[in-house]
DNA sequence: TGGCCCGTTCAAAGCGCTTTGGAATTGAGT
DNA sequence: ACTCAATTCCAAAGCGCTTTGAACGGGCCA
C-alpha cells in the first residue's frame, strides 16, 4: 500500500492525501478525517526513503562507535546511554543509526553519513581532550552534539557533560575530611576528556589542602574490573599503602573491593573507596537502600535522553547551535567510606 | 556533489557513471577507472535514500529493543552483541537501525519498519519461551533472525543460540561430581527462553543422578548484582544452606560472591559457584589467567557477528530461510569451584 | 561495399513521496 | 448578476538514483 493506491481508493489525489496526513491547513477537516482513518485501516505509513528523498530530511540520527575496547564506548555504559537517547528519538519520530567502525575510521564514517545523506545529525561519543572529530564535523557542516567535552578546543559547540572536575574535587575533599592523606586515583584513560577533568578535580582538592600529589598513587587505564583489582592489589602490598581509593568506574571499583577483601581487609573501615557511578540499570549500587559504594552519581541514561533532545531541537531549528548543559553529580555517601584508620 | 554533477564534470551520462561505480560490465575499464578516480577525488558517495528508493533495498538491518529493565536487552550484554553485529554490517555495507520502544510496542515497531521500508530485515532479541514476534514476522513477511530460540514454537525459522541446556547440565554434573548435593539455581526470568532451557539442563542433571529437586533452591529474576547478593545472602543464612550456586549471569555471580564473602566464607572452598559468562569485553573474568569464576562461556559478541551474517546471507539470497546455528558453551574451570565441604 | 555484431554510451522512465502553481468550487459583498 | 476572495482540490515537477531499451560507431566477414 502506497500513497497512490491509497489516494485512488479514496478518490482523491496524492497531493491531498499527503497534505491531509501531514497536517497541512489546505484540506478540510472532513477529508482529513476520512484520509486518516483510511490510512490506519490499511496500515499505511509513507515509505521513509521516498519521503526523505523528497524532503531532504532523513529523520535519523547517527551514532558512530569505534570497535576498540581501548575506547570507553562498547562498554557497560553504552547500553544505558542508547536507551536514554532512544526514548527521545522514539518520541520525536527519529530513527537511530548505529555505525560500529574500526578504530580511527570514525572520521570517515561521519563523512560517509554526510555524503550519503543518511542522517540529519550525529552524536559524538567519548571525546578526547583534543578531539579532531569536532573540528571536522564543523567543517563538513553536519549538525552534531557531544556527550562530554573537549577541553583544549574552542568552546563553541553543543555539548552535555557531567561536571567531572567538581565531582572528583568534592569526593577528594570528602576523603580528606575523613582524615585520609594517601588517596589513590584509579582513573580511566586520561586522553579521554572526562578522565582528564577528574584528575584535575583530584589534584585541585589535594593542592587546596596542601597535600602533595604522589604520582605513584595515580593510574590511568581502561576501566575493567581486573584493572581495579590489579592496581589495588599492588598498592595494598606496599608499606605506604593508600588508605583510600578514588575510582572512575563502578566496574573497576568492584575490582578494588575484591583486592581489599582478598587481603582480609574491610572496605569502609580499613580502606575507603569512592567511585563514580553512572546509575546503570543493572548495576544498582545498593538498590535504593544505603549504597554499597560512596559514589559521585549521575545517570548516563538521562544524559542520553537530554542530549538527543538537544540535537533534535537544533536540527529542527528550535534551539541555538551552541546549547551547553552541565550536570552536577550527586555525592551519595554509602558504606565504602569511613574515617582514616590511625596507624 | 551528486550523480548528475559528477557525470557532467566527466562528460558522461549519469547512466554510465552509475554503471561504472556499481561494477556493471557494460563499461570499458578505461572509463571505469576515470569515473572511480573522479568519484574519490570529489568525495562522492551516492545518496543512500535515493539509491534505496530506486533499488527497493535499504541496506539496513533493524534491531528493536524494549525499554523495560525486566527484559534482558538494555543490559550488559547488549553492547557486546551490537559490537559483533556492527562488525559484520560494516564489512557488508549495511547500516544498523536501532529502535528503542516501550514494552509491548515491539510488534508495532516491526510493522512500522516494514511499512516504511526502512530495513531489509530485523534481528529479534531475547525471545520468550513462546514468542509472538516470531509468528508475526512470518506473517508480515519481513526477513528476520532470532538471537536465541522459542521452545514452544515450530522450529521453522532462522536462529542462532547457545546450547543452554547442555551447558547447565554439564555445569550441574560437574558440581555433583565434586560432591555437591544442594545446588542453588540463580536463574534469569524463566519466561525467557534461555533461562527456561538452563533450568531444564539443571533439572536433567539432578534427575540423572537421582537427586531430588528442591524448589526452595531455585530462583528466577532479572539478573542484577543485587539479586545475586540478596538471594545468596538469604540462602546462606539457613541451616540447610546450599554448598554451590549455579548462576545465569556474571553480574549476579558478583553479588553471590559478595554475599559469601560478607559471611566470612571463602568462595571455592566453603561455597562453590559456576556462572554463565558471555565473554563481555569489560568483564573479563580472570584476564587470560586462571578464571576467577568457573563458568560456562560463550562469546555474545561472536554470536552477534555470526547472526548478522546469517541475516545478510538470507536477504541476499545466498542462504536458506532456515539456517540454524547452535554454539556449544565451553566449561572453563576457575577458582570458584572446589569439593563440597564435609559437614 | 553492405550487413552484422559487439562494445560502449545515452535518453528516459520510474521508485514513492512532497510541493509549487494553478484550477475549480463556493459564498459573500456590492 | 457579477466580482472577488477564500476554500478545497489537483497536475506536474522534482528529489537522486537505477535500469530498460535504444543508438552509435567500429571491426569483421562475406
Amino acid at each position: 500500500m502506497n500513497l497512490k493506491d491509497l489516494s485512488r481508493q479514496l478518490g482523491l489525489s496524492p497531493t491531498t492525501v499527503s497534505r491531509a496526513l501531514n497536517g497541512y491547513p489546505e484540506v478540510s477537516e472532513a477529508t482529513r478525517k476520512r484520509v486518516v482513518e483510511a490510512a490506519r485501516a490499511h496500515n499505511y505509513s509513507p515509505n521513509a526513503r521516498a519521503k526523505s528523498l523528497a524532503t531532504g530530511r532523513s529523520y535519523a540520527i547517527g551514532h558512530v562507535i569505534p570497535l576498540s575496547t581501548r575506547h570507553e564506548m562498547v562498554n557497560p555504559i553504552f547500553g544505558d546511554f542508547i536507551a536514554g537517547a532512544g526514548e527521545t528519538y522514539g518520541a520525536s519520530g527519529y530513527d537511530m543509526l548505529l555505525s560500529v567502525v574500526e578504530d580511527g575510521a570514525e572520521e570517515s564514517a561521519y563523512r560517509s553519513m554526510r555524503a550519503r545523506h543518511s542522517v540529519d545529525g550525529v552524536v559524538v561519543h567519548g571525546p578526547r581532550v583534543d578531539d579532531p572529530r569536532i573540528t571536522m564535523l564543523h567543517q563538513i557542516g553536519l549538525p552534531f552534539v557531544v556527550h562530554g567535552r573537549s577541553s583544549r578546543l574552542p568552546n563553541d559547540y553543543c555539548w552535555l557533560d557531567v561536571n567531572n572536575t567538581s565531582a572528583f574535587r568534592r569526593a577528594t575533599e570528602f576523603l580528606i575530611d575523613l582524615g585520609h592523606r594517601r588517596i589513590a586515583l584509579v582513573n580511566g584513560l586520561e586522553e579521554m576528556d572526562f578522565a582528564h577533568r577528574r584528575r584535575q578535580g583530584y589534584e585541585e582538592a589535594l593542592r587546596g589542602r596542601g597535600i602533595a600529589i604522589d604520582p605513584a598513587l595515580t593510574f590511568s587505564e581502561e576501566m575493567t574490573e581486573y584493572y581495579g583489582f590489579r592496581t589495588a592489589d599492588r598498592l595494598l602490598a606496599r608499606d605506604d599503602a593508600p588508605s583510600a581509593f578514588l575510582v572512575s568506574s563502578l566496574i573497576s571499583a568492584l575490582g578494588v573491593r575484591r583486592a581489599i577483601q582478598a587481603r582480609g581487609l574491610e572496605m569502609g573501615r580499613d580502606v575507603s573507596i569512592i567511585t563514580h557511578d553512572d546509575a546503570l540499570s543493572y548495576m544498582d549500587n545498593g538498590n535504593g537502600e544505603v549504597p554499597i559504594f560512596t559514589a559521585t552519581r549521575s545517570s548516563v541514561r538521562q544524559a542520553g535522553a537530554r542530549l538527543a533532545q538537544m540535537l533534535i531541537d537544533r536540527i529542527e531549528g528550535r534551539a541555538a547551535d551552541t546549547q551547553q548543559v552541565l550536570f552536577e553529580a550527586e555525592l551519595r555517601v554509602g558504606q565504602s567510606t569511613g574515617p582514616a584508620p590511625t596507624p
